[in-house]
DNA sequence: CTGTTAGCGCTTTCAG
DNA sequence: CTGAAAGCGCTAACAG
């Protein structure tokens, strides 16, 4: 297809002001050395004349790329994204976009990294490095911020201390499969008794969630209250303890430490991540070490606790 | 930061391969009027050097951009955004995102336009353009292809197409809050009595469908079926329904016209808009028009019927 | 098939 | 404060 269309180029508007290039060049990107009254009219005749700089040009001459480039896994965590491609737009960046979800694609972009000399930093969203990835990065030699998921003990820290302020002292613990680590010492540092019987492991869905409930109801007590780790089991607890005719949270309070869509629409309490806000510190720190020292820096997912119709006193 | 690094240039190259750089980019891009023979030892010595093309001044140079922008008003739309971006990786774009999803970062955007000369076309998913919107792409000259959610009505139709193969004849229609259009004759051309009673608007939430669940129940008859626009809504039907002892799918059938992780979760069978796929072709049919006649095309999302565990037999 | 020569549209010294 | 000149690293004619 040809193009042979408008080529406002910098030097137009340069003879449209009656000045030279290099006088549009730094009015325009607000660099010192310009009278501001000559600055005024040059923004202003570009304004008119629809003149936008050409990045390419600029980067090469200038050597900035004014990119950034996002990596994800899971574009499903949705305002992580948005938060930081906000950011980085207000910042005057463009976002390049890497969705590393399956195996295939990641593997591709590590081994081709096809980000040489392409931009200014890299922001790594909720997707986990391997050591062979970090040092693939590493040799771009630019700026990399990771922001991974918030870790779930403090999280559940936070739940039960929560239920705790509600009088709650039989708190069933549900983990989806793959946690595999203990947090009886979270339940215990809270003064909280151990019941074995109120650990359980689940399939991450929502049947899972169903069969916990179910095996919570065959026990010979039910406890107070649940924590999920995960947001398609709380569900499952959810529908399932409903179902038998157990009010939420008059009979029983349930807390996701996973938010989601599903969680938010049926009102369960839950630990949500401030995503947005993240996304936006993330850039906030890449940006710095863009500026200033090239470093890297990793940041957790903040943990904050939303309260709604899922958890009531004991 | 200042960095002094690893400009291995093209005439590096060219001096370590004893070539000039037209030869080597010749290669590299795999133009014609290069022998095999230097071909393949360019790109040796290339790939040795750890060496690849600048693509600031390669477009500077080329005209051309290998850039596609990417705009989205709802990032949750995941795998339409994930297949649209590994199929222009693949076909080595580069995806320049954009969320606009509130309302001041998406007239920021079409305001400053930031996209003049910097991309080769523009991919707009799931995001409804106003007039104004559409005529500001259409002032970068390059080809723009939509996306756009799949109509209501088509979907409403194999909805009602299955429920009908079910037996089903007593069908309650919600629709959500904002649909403002019949679709009684849907009904109608499938031979179904409209009954004005099973015709419900709900506020686009679990709530919302609880509320419509219980007016249903309030009613003289229950419908064998219910069709949902919205999945949250259908969420709601699904939960009060149940609580009042109603066993879906044996007592009634639920259809989503709206797929989601919540309806995937619960189990509710729904039209699905064939995402990852339809991100592919919509590239497909971009990178054919950058090539071609740079024409501008609009894609709907293709309705595919998902049968989950909310249908059965009427 | 390959090399040479001009730029692409900016930013950046360096003078004025 | 402003302008002129010299590239940034490539690609695209044009010659050989």
């Amino acid at each position: 297809m040809i193009r042979e269309v408008d080529v406002t180029s910098m030097s137009d508007v340069a003879r449209a002001a009656g000045v030279s290039a290099a006088t549009v060049s730094r009015a325009l990107r607000g660099e010192p050395g310009v009278s501001e009254a000559t600055r005024r009219y040059v923004t202003e005749v570009a304004k008119r004349m629809k003149y936008a700089i050409a990045r390419d040009a600029s980067s090469l001459a200038g050597g900035r790329r004014f990119a950034i480039a996002v990596l994800t896994g899971d574009v499903g965590r949705g305002d992580l994204l948005a938060g930081a491609e906000g950011a980085l737009r207000q910042a005057g960046f463009d976002v390049l976009l890497y969705v590393l979800g399956d195996a295939g694609s990641r593997t591709g972009f590590f081994e081709e990294m096809p980000l040489g000399r392409r931009v200014d930093g890299v922001l790594a969203l909720s997707i986990v490095l391997a050591e062979a990835e970090s040092a693939a990065l590493a040799t771009l030699d630019v700026p990399v911020v990771r922001v991974d998921d918030g870790d779930l003990r403090s999280a559940l820290r936070i739940a039960v201390g929560h239920l705790i302020g509600l009088g709650h002292r039989d708190i069933a613990l549900v983990l989806a499969d793959g946690v595999d680590e203990s947090y009886d010492e979270v339940l215990v540092a809270e003064g909280l008794e151990i019941r074995p019987e109120w650990t359980l492991w689940s399939s991450p869905t929502v049947v899972g969630g169903e069969q916990v409930a179910d095996a919570l109801l065959d026990g010979d007590r039910l406890p107070t209250a649940v924590v999920s780790s995960n947001g398609e089991v709380a569900l499952g607890v959810f529908m399932r303890l409903r179902r038998d005719g157990r009010a939420i949270p008059a009979d029983i309070s349930l807390v996701s430490l996973d938010d989601r869509d599903l969680t938010r629409a049926v009102g369960i309490t839950a630990i949500e991540g401030a995503q947005r806000e993240e996304g936006e510190r993330a850039v906030a720190a890449l940006l710095g070490s863009i500026r200033g020292d090239g470093g890297s820096s990793v940041h957790g997912l903040s943990a904050r606790l939303v309260v709604r119709d899922s958890t009531g006193p004991a």
